[in-house]
DNA sequence: TTTTTTTTTTCAAACGTTTGCGGAACGCTT
DNA sequence: AAGCGTTCCGCAAACGTTTGAAAAAAAAAA
């Protein structure tokens, strides 16, 4: 069965086209009555506009993409959940494409959301992208482009990001305060711009006061190992940039036997879920992919609204105490 | 900056417009030296075709819908990655909406969705839906609903879903075989045919060799609470319905310190990432959005493909041994 | 009744494509 | 010279809307 047209409508009230569009968006033009009798065939013939044909007309797309590396992460999720959520209300469509961290697919998605005539671009870039000229030319297009949490250097861009040096300084400075006297420092993969932020943040508070082990794990498995291994080493804490590498320790800090936080304390940054699965529950420094997203969001809006400034926003982070340390 | 058309490229080369589309698309009418010429000065202009005029003019939206509760959600979001990976490789997008759990809501997406005039919906109803005419209406359009997870009882749709019974079954299966002889059993809530299934085919298996504390919860906090009330009542296993309820119960049993599985067994249905969080392990069997994911999309594409078949397909449930019991 | 004003409706172009069909231009056969 | 087949390209309609401007109809005023 073929889909209710204006035309149709028209044809079957011997009315214009045009009469018929504009008594269904209620224009003062056309009289109540013909409203009324166009009002209730599309009803009754279910009528729903065909939204290419307007945004054809109209050359307006309400539609924003947002590449992220994947779908299936508990910091991403919440973050599309958000932007969907403001999405939706403010009348915009989500095109949502997975990057698999791979800058191939990336170039690809970016190429389908200018065929898809996209208002705007939320975009998380993956760890191998080098080169921005797919990105520049949609600025190029005056098409907003809204980074986040994975950003360019460059700083000729809208950007969204937890506060990365904050969350470390917080969460050392929270070390420091608990008189600790050893901490293993766990951080992420030693290339990501977000490593190089928290790891010379952290340190830079942790000021050599204390002992500090620094490992790198581009992953959880590895987060495992390397706790293991380090314990050893006997550290009263461990620290961890992100939710990825406080599962592996916890792996290790449970598969060990040691207490918290008597045995050992740990910290963490997180976005919030992981560490209230524990018993006691992980006393994290809160990067919240749902805020980020309202933030990117409220970034967007404000670029679409005529902001041409560039700037990188933050959200605050900020002390969750659970019971660990 | 205005976008590169047909029009623009046609004019600047002198050509008409059909030329040059049939010229881009490798058209056999078209010579050699032309198609050269058109295809330099599209590259050299950034040439990306509008997908809204194509769509319009051949009526083939290349979109699918997915309506899911919620995006940040362990379940649904690999699905959704899932989904998002084969409708990219398939040469289609993917418009994502969030329903809320809400009614209401859900109509509201089910007409955006068909004002986009997509292909084909995958939906995951909300726990209030009783109302199925706007999926009706789909059908009566010829647009392949697949329904996944939270299906309708109906059985004139198609339906894609996790092994309910099979399920519960293995697990109690696993639970009998291993000697044990009081099993806590949590499930959800009760409203839910997800909690019914399982709730039924678990007691038939159990067939009352053991016994049995059947609870529900609604979520994790009141799963953590009614656990640590019936561990008094001296379990010697948790079953767990779900990986919400089991993040509870993993938290009322790390703060009973029993050991697990010395002081007590445990055994989950799960999406398969929560129970790798602890040690030991848990023992669960598995549901995988991520496979239901693909398994919906085939599913859809064999309607799409002329199929007409309704059936409900589930999923192969596997047992996967933590060290939990 | 005629003219003017107001209300209501229609016309037609445009958005950017695709595509069936028709038409030059050219070289080959007879 | 006439006919024919190729090769290459353009015309124009169509998809479903929106919208400025013009026209028609109705109402009011003269």
């Amino acid at each position: 069965m073929n889909n209710t047209t204006l035309k149709k409508i028209s044809e079957m009230l011997g009315l214009s086209i045009s009469t018929i569009s504009r008594a269904l968006k209620n224009h003062p033009d056309i009289s109540e009555k013909t409203k009324q009798r166009v009002n209730e065939l599309a009803n009754a013939l279910d009528y729903e506009p065909n939204a290419n044909a307007i945004h054809l007309r109209t050359s307006k797309n309400n539609l924003f993409g947002l590449i992220v590396p994947s779908i299936s992460n508990f910091f991403y999720d919440s973050f599309i959940a958000a932007v969907e959520e403001e999405s939706r209300k403010n009348n915009y469509s989500l095109l949502i494409l997975q990057s698999g961290d791979d800058a191939a697919v990336e170039v690809e998605n970016i190429k389908l959301c200018r065929q898809n005539r996209i208002s705007g671009l939320f975009a998380c870039i993956t760890s191998q992208t080098v080169n921005l000229d797919p990105f520049l030319k949609l600025k190029g297009l005056d098409i907003p482009v809204i980074f986040f949490d994975k950003v360019p250097d460059d700083n000729t861009y809208n950007k969204v990001c937890v506060a990365d040096a904050l969350s470390a300084n917080i969460a050392a400075t929270t070390i420091l305060e608990s008189k600790k006297k050893k901490v293993l420092a766990i951080f992420g993969n030693e290339n990501l711009s977000i490593t190089k932020k928290r790891l010379s943040a952290f340190n830079k508070t942790i000021n050599k006061k204390i002992k500090t082990i620094t490992v790198h794990a581009n992953n959880s498995v590895e987060a495992e190992q390397l706790t293991i291994r380090s314990l050893k080493e006997k550290p009263d804490t461990v620290f961890c940039m992100s939710d990825e590498i406080l599962t592996g320790a916890m792996k290790a800090i449970q598969k060990s036997g040691l207490k918290i936080p008597g045995d050992i304390a740990v910290i963490s940054i997180s976005n919030g879920f992981i560490p209230t699965l524990y018993f006691p529950e992980i006393t994290y420094v809160e990067t919240s992919g749902y805020k980020l997203g309202k933030l990117a969001f409220s970034s967007m809006m404000a670029c679409l609204g005529g902001s041409t400034f560039m700037q990188e926003l933050t959200i605050e982070s900020l002390l969750v105490e659970g019971g660990s340390i």
